[in-house]
DNA sequence: GCCGCGCCTTTACATAGTGTAAAGTTGTCT
DNA sequence: AGACAACTTTACACTATGTAAAGGCGCGGC
């Protein structure tokens, strides 16, 4: 892991996630970041162009290294469609405090940044996508609401496990991380699928 | 009540508003604030020492001159604890469009100044407190789901119908204002109140 | 050996926005 | 007229982002 194979860019990466965590996302600076990383101001230039830049990059390489995919396929794996919805949405809620804090700088820049936004926007899709695609499933076993279609029963349930609710609820109301996810569930439960 | 420092001071709150939701909260500054407001920048210092100092007293202003409190004390008259419930949530609900490139400016402005922050998040509690007391009274009238006290309750309602919610559903995903109110007030009764 | 090249450092500078300081202007009240 | 408050004007300090340019240094190839 911290092996001298370990690069420039890695090394900035991580640093900046360090800081990003340690001061949940506040006023992190490019030149906090280079020193916490052990390298000049100069360099995160030279690698990302920008602070947006270097947020953008951030995104990808937390995506790729947190294990993401491994549990969505996994989640994949069950085979009754309405536990798998529920193994998926148990998944992303799991993964949530790790990407607070990153959200809380992304949210922050995509107000004055476009790319950022756009980068943000598209990662937020995704999230509705594998959603929706999960619902379709829920559909078609005849196990979601009635007046709901896929899509909008899949941003329900986005907008439940969403990085604002856990900020709202966990960090901002006090609740743990694991009442939080229970209550993603549980909601998501009552307010998507058929009753029985 | 209409000195002319009253008058300064009020055209500047509202040029503050106009930009900010002509721009959708991004990258107001100080210099356009006080251009749109057809005063010097220093006037703006004057009034209200600080980016932050304005931005506090822009809530308030926006509080008193929403009619937020008229609509909460008219709500508080309906007799039926469960229908009063329903009602402040319906007209927190009513406000929000109107709340929403503030709650932007002031979330954004919170990840960087302790006093933005902690003035954000007074307002917030007030919020909740609100949906607390309401929900008090439908727990005594036996209508609130057992597992739920009133406090968490309120946590969940106010989540629900959070500016957050409100960006999540109706700016990012396109729902009508009209589709997100009823969204809240369904979820909430879904979720916090007693099946019957 | 040494040349070139990629990677990084150092230093300097341009720009934008916040906030402070201080002197000057203007209208109003007495 | 004179005092006072509100506001303007000008100037400056500071911080953060981003750009520019020149130089150091190790490393593989010739």
């Amino acid at each position: 892991m911290s092996s001298p194979a370990e690069g420039t860019r890695e090394r900035i990466l991580r640093a900046t996630l360090d800081l990003m965590e340690a001061q949940d996302g506040r006023g992190v600076t490019v030149a906090e970041i280079a020193e916490e990383a052990g390298v000049s101001r100069q360099a995160v230039y030279l690698h990302f162009g920008s602070r947006t830049g270097l947020m953008l990059a951030l995104v990808e390489w937390v995506d790729d290294n947190l294990g993401i995919p491994d549990a969505v396929s996994e989640a994949m794996c069950v085979p009754d469609p309405v536990a798998r919805f529920e193994t998926l949405l148990r998944a992303a809620a799991e993964f949530e405090p790790r990407l607070a804090a990153l959200a809380r700088l992304v949210d922050t820049a995509r107000d004055e940044d476009d790319a950022a936004r756009a980068a943000w926007e598209d990662r937020m899709e995704q999230r509705k996508a594998a959603f929706t695609t999960a619902l379709e499933d829920v559909a078609s076993a005849g196990a979601l609401r009635a007046d709901l279609t896929p899509r909008r029963a899949a941003e329900i349930v986005w907008n439940l496990g969403s990085p604002a609710s856990y900020r709202n609820l966990v960090l901002d109301s006090g609740w743990t991380h694991a009442e939080w996810a229970d209550f993603v569930v549980d909601a998501a439960r009552a307010l998507v699928l058929a009753p029985e």
